[in-house]
DNA sequence: CCGATAAATTTTAAGCTTGAAATAATTTCC
DNA sequence: GGAAATTATTTCAAGCTTAAAATTTATCGG
């Protein structure tokens, strides 16, 4: 997965800040690959569907389709087709607006909230298992850098 | 993407790691998402062939399919998909061998090296980009701490 | 009011991804 | 040697993903 350092590297050069780049992407594809395992085989669902769901939960008051898309940073298309599915599976509910035609408000049902907190307790489970190896202030710490990273690339665009 | 906390949250539970997971996915997705469009508009391929090539350069003398699926942490169907598209690019190639022919090692062409190389100048100079916010010492500290995370995550399998 | 522009969403085509089933070749073990 | 198990790979169906085009509805400037 991405390349090695080309680079034949003084200190501070691109060389670290690769090396970085390739750990972290690791890191995430690893956990992110047992995560969805652990989902299909116990809940019989997948990771996007447990991000928009886990998306929902937080406003209950319910999320366009925009906002979706932009809180998950995935395309509007792919939001389309996974709450298509969503519906079809009765966890949640699209609902027409008076206000602008154009727009409908995407909303856990009442089965999708009871489906959610089930797995919401066994993916926090999980993580805390998979993550197990950090001790608690190494993950504050990271935490904190992976915040502060996150901000200044905000920044930025 | 993900949930947050659902838990109420004494100090040392999984509260702490599931922030992190949380960061964590969200800066690997946002600096994924930047490199991918890059590379779709300044040399028309994608993530995942570049790191098909970014293996080979590794490994001159080839790689079997299985080894790109165990190093890339892909399928291996997926890696087939991957590696058919290059062969058809004139970028990889592949050879059967004599002495298994269930097996075939997957190579660079010339072409393969040359464009891969332009390709990963340029990719470490936007990795260094992206990661910019972060200081040389957090930077390697950052690293580290995920080094030895992956190390601890890969033992207990 | 009306045409142009903008905004929210869906559709589409191409490619990525997985997990499981199918193929093919090798190895193991009587 | 030959059946059975194992290994490497491909094929397949379903779903995820993106970017771009198309659709529908709102808004804005005459």
């Amino acid at each position: 997965m991405v390349s090695a350092p080309l680079s034949t590297g003084t200190p501070g050069d691109g060389k670290d800040r690769l090396r970085l780049w390739i750990r972290l992407l690791r890191a995430s594809r690893t956990i992110e690959a047992e995560l969805r395992e652990r989902l299909k085989r116990e809940f019989d669902t997948t990771l996007p569907r447990f991000d928009v769901l886990a998306s929902l939960y937080r406003q209950q008051e319910g999320m366009l389709m925009s906002d979706l898309s932009r809180f998950l940073l995935v395309s509007n298309g792919n939001v389309t087709g996974i709450v298509d599915r969503l519906v079809s599976e009765g966890l949640v509910a699209r609902a027409r607006r008076n206000g602008d035609r154009r727009t409908s408000m995407v909303r856990l049902t009442d089965a999708g909230v009871s489906a959610f907190e089930k797995m919401a307790m066994a993916h926090e489970g999980w993580v805390g298992e998979l993550l197990g190896g950090l001790g608690e202030e190494d993950t504050r710490r990271l935490a904190a850098m992976l915040k502060s990273f996150r901000s200044n690339w905000e920044e930025r665009e």
